[in-house]
DNA sequence: AGATTTGTGTATCAATCGACACAGAATGAA
DNA sequence: TTCATTCTGTGTCGATTGATACACAAATCT
């Protein structure tokens, strides 16, 4: 529990509010609700199953979030911000397209089977259906966020060419797209209880599809 | 009392029940249930949107399928009799390991794209997470049609390696999970709304890599 | 202090969920 | 024809859905 900050109004506090303050910690609740989005999807998971697993009432979870599918949006972003770091951190790093492909694929694939404690196997945003389930806006958001990842890719590939790391006739397009497939396949393979062992050899033999590639230019 | 048996005429139509014949057909009726579960999944899709689609009412329909569960289920089968060959028709005919899968992933990509008129885009069996949704058993019904795929595969590199085509030493399971990833991967891809030609260069890229790994052994 | 503002808990809303009772309609059998 | 059987359409069941009304509690502001 934070003790009371200082009367003085210029400080960069989140601004405390007159009324009766909040007996639960947002950030707190906002994660079992991701959990639990990310488990069972949009449409099964209940106002109810929420309220119990985040510990609060539904008055309370509407004055915190608004809806059922702004908190789901919430989520999303809880997700992006808590999660992905550990598939695309390595990635970021690398000092070469190759070594960050590759560390992007063991990773997710490290990642996807490895949580155990915390969340459930595979990627959030790699298995929401919700776009296909009838919500047009969250289908647009995770779509967005699905888009991200291929970006990404695709950046790094153009700056491999610029670095003469990568043959400039290469189809960028393809091998992003073809990156981004396994990526996002291994997801699925996860839910379905694949091991680590299982999906760090998927990576590899990926990353010899890679290598292939690269090679015929 | 026991169904008399004996009634059969030299017609081979289906035994004609004794009491009022059925106003829709069967088939048909399974047909618009079975593109309706696919493209919005099991949760998101209530019996109101079922016998809309099904142009029946609810009560025919709990007589001709027993319950949603018992429905999906059939569903599935409907599924995979009628639009899996449609992936696995140049695998099982091919005469290599090696252009068996080719054969896969290029009619996989040219498939998950290309329904247009027919179904959506992606394959039910891979999108279907209804096991994540709560209903264990249709969760495991899912699971297996998933493996089934897998099985197919390793059973198809076994004789690769049998027929002298594959390196002993190979290592069947990472190929045939790689090779598994990246169809179900593309499913993701196209529900997203890639296109024929990009999945093609996927399916392209994945050939090398399947080529590379072989030739290391 | 009193006034104001905001969160919590109970209790509940209309709508929809999956599923079915019932009566009438349409067939084959007797 | 009359009976037994099976399907269809209307209507509705209890349960659950997402979402609030209301009264009270707990904080800040004047």
């Amino acid at each position: 529990m934070q003790k009371k900050m200082g009367a003085e109004k210029s400080h960069n506090v989140a601004a405390r509010g007159r009324g009766r303050p909040r007996a639960f910690d947002r950030e707190t609740a906002l994660g079992q609700a991701t959990r639990l989005f990310w488990s069972k999807g949009y449409e099964a998971t209940s106002i109810a199953d929420l309220t119990e697993a985040m510990g609060i009432g539904s008055p309370s979870l509407y004055a915190a979030f608004g809806s059922k599918e702004a908190l789901y949006a919430e989520t999303l972003d809880y997700y992006r911000n808590t999660y992905e770091p550990l598939f695309w951190a390595g990635f970021m790093a690398a000092p070469s397209a190759r070594e960050a492909v590759i560390a992007l694929l063991k990773d997710t694939a490290a990642t996807l089977a490895g949580f155990a404690s915390d969340g459930p196997r595979g990627c959030m945003v790699a298995l929401s259906a919700v776009g296909s389930e009838g919500h047009a806006e969250l289908g647009e958001v995770v779509r967005t966020a699905r888009a991200i990842g291929l970006k990404l890719l695709k950046s790094r590939l153009k700056q491999g060419i610029s670095d003469g790391e990568i043959p400039r006739t290469t189809d960028i397009n393809a091998l992003a797209r073809f990156v981004q497939t396994v990526q996002v396949g291994m997801s699925i393979l996860a839910r379905d209880g694949a091991s680590r062992n299982e999906l760090e050899a998927v990576a590899q033999v990926a990353i010899s599809g890679w290598d292939a590639q690269v090679a015929l230019g």
